[in-house]
DNA sequence: GATTTATATTGACAATTTTCAATATGTTTG
DNA sequence: CAAACATATTGAAAATTGTCAATATAAATC
């Protein structure tokens, strides 16, 4: 004979298995990959990266505003928020700033992107 | 002799060397690839998809109700943009909706996030 | 030193995102 | 069918983000 299932399988008001779910992520982790995947995730955030690994140390803010479609204050601003963040950097030459990729900061960021990620395949 | 080389190695004016950058992620490409560290680039989420992929089948609502530290509205909200992203779905058993992670759709995300980083690196 | 030029900053505004109380919906049980 | 319950939706408020005109700053040239 078989044994009783109800279509639920589960008790009501029980919480549910409340301490039952395996939790591997913490909260500081959780935070320390959002914003290291927020920080990447804007469109011209990446146009700038990659325009930078694409001309390394040759790059100046007014070929940024050629190439980019927003006005000159905004690409500041994204590159302020890069440079917050470590991912890049600047020398003053002359009247122009030549922005670079600290590449060594990059690949901190893609090892811990790709560590989530693969732990998940 | 040296041929007289200014401190600033460029002209004034020209706007600089525009159309002399090497561009290589198109709008539409950096759109595509935003959005996919976008749907990523919350700590919630983030813990959501670690617990649905840690679970398989297993998971509903008052689960992660009770892992994470925010209210039930908030995470049917976060959810509710997973899914509309392709990247979970979600069946419904009696009174509760389980939750899981599509693994392709996570996979094809994956994919291309490492096809930018790679070939930065 | 006055002018021109490249970049940065400021300040304002608009858009988007995040959160949650309140409520609605749909299901199960008594 | 009424009560209890899990989840979804709504609507409002707060916080964050993105953009740009205007302006400031600093360097180079005249």
């Amino acid at each position: 004979m078989t044994t009783d299932i109800t279509l639920t399988e589960r008790k009501r008001g029980t919480r549910c298995c409340a301490d039952n779910v395996d939790t591997g992520l913490s909260a500081e982790e959780a935070q320390q990959l959002s914003d290291d995947l927020n920080i990447l995730a804007h469109p011209i955030r990446l146009q700038i990266l990659d325009i930078l690994v694409r001309n390394s140390e040759q790059v100046c803010v007014c070929d940024l505003e050629t190439a980019l479609p927003v006005k000159q204050p905004t690409i500041s601003h994204h590159l302020k928020l890069l440079r917050a963040a470590g991912l890049i950097d600047c020398e003053r030459r002359g009247l122009w700033a030549y922005y670079f990729v600290r590449r060594e900061k990059l690949a901190q960021i893609r090892g811990r992107v790709f560590g989530q990620l693969d732990a998940w395949s």
